[in-house]
DNA sequence: CACTGTGAATTGGTTCACAGCC
DNA sequence: GGCTGTGAACCAATTCACAGTG
């Protein structure tokens, strides 16, 4: 639960800094992400002792810090598995390198789609994926595979030994507890989102605090 | 929370019933959706009480509840905001409409994107906005546009009375408490998931529990 | 004097365990 | 006997409030 806070606290602080602000406080990121300054500066401490009392954070300092604590001072190469629709809007999408994960191959099972070159990949075949796996030092995962074949191909890369999955598949596969399976799905997203459309502010049972949870 | 859950309730029903099966128990969803028949119970048994002792649950009647409760027996007109290559992939999805999403307006603020058909829709300038959430009675709107106009064009979307939000866009942005947000963003997940990837079971702070949050 | 870091208090969510019913 | 529904017990997360410090 914090940790998926940090990313979050990670992009208003690049905001923030961008702004020119050198100097922050658990008030200016609640602002930015309005949330609590003291939930802001609960989950901070969890991690260490970045701020100074009087001052606040300083915003270059915490920026490292932060992306120390969540890995993301290196770079991360991702396989995609699944090129249909999905998979080619998820290779081309832009958002991805700039924050250091890198698609490094693509495969699907469909020979049509084999050999295709997708946002400067060429799509592999399936059987092509050990290797890739193995070769580009890869443990990161995006599934944009039909419900049908999803488990399996899970199956397949916790196998080949990949520790973490992006899943956008509206399946909920099981996986050991070693591998993080994070899952992506609007429909789902929607669909209980429309539990709160009530015509007036009624409600059927005990009312929630506002969530926004982060992604999918 | 708990509402962020019955829609995978809802897919596991569908998906058990699928496979033939009339009743179902806490325990069958549990293993499904691997969770504890506890909570199972627990959820469901805060909006009414469905099952029968010793019996389980009537899948086609669970089914209609959850539907009824999350206002899902019935059609949700969308809007798209954002035709770029994310708003693109968004209206040719095919997964929206079955489960009663329709996408019945789209527009972008790029006149080279106005007038173009995608996915069966006209891209419509930002001007017509407001008329076609009038006139076709849209709630709630998709958005995908770019950062910098995201927060803009939200504000526009709150002022003509749409309800709830899935944005795509990577910011936060500022809503009254009446609308919800729900935000899809695979970079924000993914910046979560590296955390837990460390080398060997080690961690920087006291261990959590794996989660694999209902999107994005 | 402003702001952090953090124990203590509180609130919320999950798990347990069992009474009640089919 | 099997399984639900639910108080009670437990555990986790958030908020409060303030001592400590630059």
């Amino acid at each position: 639960m914090v940790v998926e806070r940090l990313p979050l606290y990670l992009r208003a602080i690049s905001n923030l800094t961008k702004q020119g602000r050198e100097v922050i406080s658990s008030q200016d990121l609640g602002a930015e992400l309005h949330t609590t300054p003291a939930q802001i500066r609960k989950d901070l401490s969890y991690f260490g002792r970045f701020g100074k009392q009087g001052r606040g954070y300083h915003a270059g300092r915490l920026l490292e810090e932060l992306r120390h604590i969540l890995q993301l001072d290196r770079t991360w190469n991702v396989t995609l598995v699944g090129v249909g629709r999905l998979g080619k809007a998820i290779i081309s999408y832009p958002g991805f390198a700039p924050q250091g994960f890198r698609i490094v191959a693509a495969f699907d099972a469909d020979s049509r789609q084999v050999g295709q070159l997708v946002g400067g990949l060429t799509v592999q075949p399936m059987s092509e994926l050990e290797r890739a796996v193995r070769e580009k030092d890869v443990s990161i995962a995006i599934v944009a595979v039909p419900a049908t074949q999803a488990q399996a191909v899970i199956q397949d890369l916790v196998k080949l030994g990949i520790r973490a999955i992006l899943n956008y598949a509206p399946v909920t596969p099981r996986v050991p507890d070693s591998v993080r399976v994070k899952a992506i799905d609007p429909v789902l997203t929607l669909q209980s989102i429309t539990y709160y459309l009530r015509p007036d502010g009624a409600s059927l049972a005990g009312e929630e605090e506002q969530d926004e949870r982060t992604p999918v």
